[in-house]
RNA sequence: GCCGAAGUGGCGGAAUUGGCAGACGCAGUGGACUCAAAAUCCACCGCUGGCGACAGCGUGCCGGUUCAAGUCCGGCCUUCGGCACCA
């Protein structure tokens, strides 16, 4: 017998497998599907274990559907476009588009050496101009459904990346790429009103019960849906109406002070002839100057400046002055808060400071508020109104609802949805990524690049210099143009799209790849999406899982897909940590896939990856663990080609009862696993556990060693052990298959083993003994043994008299086929 | 502050519906094979006490429900993650 060598395996099957072309599918409205998808990687160059453990995911999933009998579809591709590329450029004098398909090569060579059942004739790569064509076409479409606008605004600068950012992209005040302060910045930007659809992102989470709960939760906070009054003071000294949004209508007659955004449009007409006007505009500057940290920063100090003007409280006709502050958010509502010290911990903090007065509008019920004793706001929304005229001892909620009805009824306020999503930020000032297809026009404006022009292709002959903006601006060839509408001199929109923009739509090209009359044909997409199983990092719950759904109802909307999510089921990955920390090349910790794969082989570190924690948790990095794997499929190897001759002389089927007692127990054990496995796989997704449940299947082969076998027996187990195997190490097992059951194909299309229920069966049962609660002993006793037949089994054991006598049975408790719980005193 | 997840041997983890806590693997200990080693195969392996049979304790902490709680309920603690001046 020849020794396990995995190196010489799986280089034989993957290019057997890449010859006869193995993964090829086709769309088959005759057989039910199955979309397998994981997260498609930035070409960085090299995988790293996460990669590792996400495709190992996906692969098992894949290939056991296909062996259930799907149609499976489990694309792979490259997120190509994007910075890392332009600073190689930038340091290294590569150009973009070399460096990038040079490290595809290597990702896709790495790829390939893990045995990953991958249909790469379906690979998309967005950077090529096939791709980007259409990413094209989907901006003019958002363009003409009027979801895709340029506008002057306030937005996300980061200095080292030379670009703005989305929202979602600034995490804690930083660039979510490169970590470095972000900052405000006046510029004119293309942003896609993601707000449209604000409302349906919300709701439709509610049909997604296949996502993690902590997921959803997440894009819920980041939606921030809030119910609540938009209503108008006046201000009569500038002839103006000032609108405030309040999700506290309620306590509308504690109003002492309004607080302005420190860029509150009305600040023009404030300042006008205002003694005070130096005051407030040197405060305006100083917030103004302040970075997004310190802006937004709850622990800030809150401060401001009284503009001397005032406002008239619409409810009660009481005058409250304008006061200017840095706490005021001006893109949320409609950047004026009504000030309400009693009510609202930042509103107390303010009037303390300011000395401002405080009117208490709503009484605990508990006990009686003293203004005098208060150190902070009441916050709590119970309690009876006071000091509010006519709603005077209502209850909050009742208030509330009264209150916005009488703005409503006296036309002076309206019911207001608020969002905390803002529309989405999608103009970079790079170089690599896809041109926005628009051109400027003097005389007609804004012009849409026609259809039959795209795609705009990215010029080759740029230069990239440290600290040079947007290389495309500078390049004269590419910038000017004719308007494609009058034909006069023009120049080209330099921005190109967000790169989430090319990712929030892959996974419907991988339906239809090459299509080049359209981003995908409706059959194919309607047949193969939406994904079934989609497995990634809890990294892009919000920016790429958000974006994508967002993408996918847009598309719906214009009818180009049946349906309105993506994602059926998403499964969040755990991160591969080494020695308790996220492996970096800073700690030095990192375990590189490659040399892991050329040492054991890919079936081992698959299996290693699988075994060692639960999908969705993180997972430390053992190299004894590797070990472990390693020897696993070893024993696997060492007994199945013991028993290499019986197998091939065993016949097909033999007769099930005429096994001893020993063959039918272990033949229980066999089928035990595989219901074991097939369900671990497909209903809970623990693969970790499927993995040690076919261990335990081969440990009680090796205890069947040495003892009488029935060859049938022997060759059924053989079999499927292998079939079982095969998602997770899908090299030995159709190395192994092909020794022993030669010539009936493909271990990887054979058809997953069937549970024989009858095999399940037991004849005896252990009753397990318990003296109030306690376990003392055990009983075997015949399958079918009654209540009664128990009971009387276990009171004659010796233990039992033991602890019983000299006490009283209180009660006697039996588990059918499991235990008698015996209650003395 | 709000929301979410987790806490089990020396370690990774298992226990799916309230019914034998610690499956499987790693590490460790002992043995077989070997001139020897590696590899392999077998056995033991929560803590405390006891030569032992055995007894007691044990799933972050405190309390509760129950014949029976890692699992259910109430109250905490710790860690991790998300959101956070959103009016």
């Amino acid at each position: 017998m020849d020794r396990y060598e995995p190196q010489e395996i799986e280089k034989k099957w993957q290019k057997a497998w890449e010859e006869a072309e193995a993964y090829r599918t086709e769309a088959d409205p005759s057989r039910p599907k199955f979309y397998a998808l994981e997260m498609f990687p930035y070409p960085s160059g090299n995988l790293h274990m996460g990669h590792v453990r996400n495709y190992s995911i996906g692969d098992v999933l894949a290939r056991y559907k296909t062996m259930e009998g799907f149609n499976v579809m489990h694309p792979m591709g490259f997120d190509s476009f994007g910075m890392p590329a332009e600073n190689a450029a930038i340091q290294h004098g590569v150009r973009p588009g070399d460096w990038t398909y040079s490290n595809i090569e290597n990702m896709e060579r790495q790829q390939k050496s893990m045995g990953l059942s991958y249909d790469w004739e379906r690979e998309v790569k967005t950077c090529d101009p096939s791709y980007y064509k259409w990413t094209q076409w989907l901006f003019e479409l958002f363009y003409k459904r009027g979801l895709a606008y340029k506008k002057k605004a306030s937005v996300n600068w980061c200095d080292t990346c030379g670009t703005v950012l989305a929202n979602e992209q600034v995490i804690d005040g930083k660039c979510w790429r490169c970590d470095h302060e972000v900052h405000k910045k006046d510029l004119s930007q293309w942003f896609f009103k993601i707000t449209d659809y604000a409302d349906r992102l919300l709701k439709d989470l509610e049909k997604l019960p296949g996502w993690p709960e902590r997921v959803k939760t997440m894009q819920e906070n980041w939606i921030g849906r809030s119910e609540g009054l938009e209503f108008s003071f006046d201000i009569p000294e500038l002839g103006e109406k000032l609108p405030v949004y309040t999700t506290r209508a309620d306590t509308a007659f504690g109003v002492t002070f309004i607080a302005l955004a420190a860029e509150h449009p009305l600040l023009e007409k404030i300042l006008k002839d205002n003694p005070k006007a130096a005051e407030i505009e040197a405060f305006c500057k100083k917030v103004r100057n302040q970075s997004e940290i310190e802006r937004t920063s709850s622990e800030s100090e809150k401060e401001g400046v009284a503009t001397g003007i005032y406002a008239v409280n619409p409810f009660n006709g009481k005058k409250a002055e304008l006061w200017v502050t840095n706490y005021v958010l001006a893109e949320y509502g409609t950047g004026a808060v009504m000030g309400v010290p009693s009510e609202d911990s930042r509103d107390w903090m303010f009037a303390k400071k300011y000395d401002i007065p405080i009117i208490i509008t709503l009484a605990p019920k508990d006990r009686e508020l003293k203004l005098e004793e208060m150190t902070e706001a009441y916050t709590d929304k119970d309690g009876v109104l006071v000091n509010s005229g006519k709603f005077d001892g209502m209850e909050m909620h009742e208030a509330l609802a009264a209150i916005m009805d009488e703005a409503e009824e006296k036309g002076f306020g309206k019911r207001r949805v608020n969002y905390r999503l803002r529309d989405w930020l999608i103009s970079r000032q790079r170089y690599w990524g896809a041109p926005i297809p628009v051109i400027n026009c003097p005389h007609c404006g804004e012009v849409l690049v026609p259809e039959e022009d795209l795609p705009v292709r990215l010029p080759e002959n740029v230069s990239f210099e440290q600290g040079a903006v947007s290389p495309l601006a500078q390049c004269e060839d590419f910038v000017h143009v004719k308007c494609p509408k009058c034909g006069a001199d023009a120049t080209r929109e330099t921005d190109t799209m967000d790169t989430f923009i090319c990712s929030s739509w892959y996974y419907l090209r991988y339906t239809d790849p090459k299509n080049d009359k359209e981003p995908f044909s409706k059959d194919k997409v309607n047949y193969w999406a939406p994904v079934d199983q989609y497995i990634g990092g809890i990294e892009h719950a919000i920016l790429h899982l958000l974006y994508s759904r967002f993408f996918t109802k847009v598309l719906h909307d214009e009818g180009m897909v049946d349906f309105e999510e993506p994602f059926t089921n998403l499964m969040t990955q755990g991160m591969v940590l080494k020695d308790g920390s996220k492996m970096s090349k800073s700690k030095g910790n990192v375990v590189s896939p490659e040399e892991i794969i050329g040492k054991y082989g890919a079936d081992t570190a698959r299996l290693f990856i699988l075994f060692a924690a639960p999908v969705d948790r993180d997972l430390d990095w053992s190299d004894q663990g590797v070990e472990g794997a390693y020897r696993f499929l070893g024993r696997v190897w060492r007994i199945l080609l013991r028993y290499e001759d019986a197998i091939k002389a065993a016949p097909a089927t033999y007769d099930v009862a005429s096994l001893s007692k020993e063959e039918k127990d272990f033949r229980r054990v066999l089928h035990q696993t595989i219901k074991k496995v097939t369900e671990d796989i497909r209903d809970r997704f623990m693969f970790n556990t499927a993995v040690s449940s076919i261990m335990e299947l081969v440990n009680a082969f090796y205890a069947m060693e040495g003892k009488d076998m029935a060859a049938g027996l022997v060759r059924e187990t053989a079999e499927a052990l292998v079939k079982l195997l095969a998602p997770f190490a899908p090299h030995i097992t159709e190395e192994l298959w092909h020794r022993l059951f030669a010539g009936t194909g493909s271990v990887h299309q054979a058809k997953w083993p069937q549970v024989d229920e009858s095999a399940l069966e037991v004849d005896t049962i252990e009753v397990v003994l318990q003296i109030n609660g306690k376990v003392r002993d055990r009983v075997t006793l015949p399958a079918n043994a009654d209540r009664k037949a128990m009971e009387e089994a276990v009171m004659a054991l010796p233990k039992a008299k033991q602890h019983i006598e000299g006490k009283e049975v209180v009660k006697v408790i039996c588990v059918p086929k499991k235990l008698v719980n015996i209650v003395v005193k």
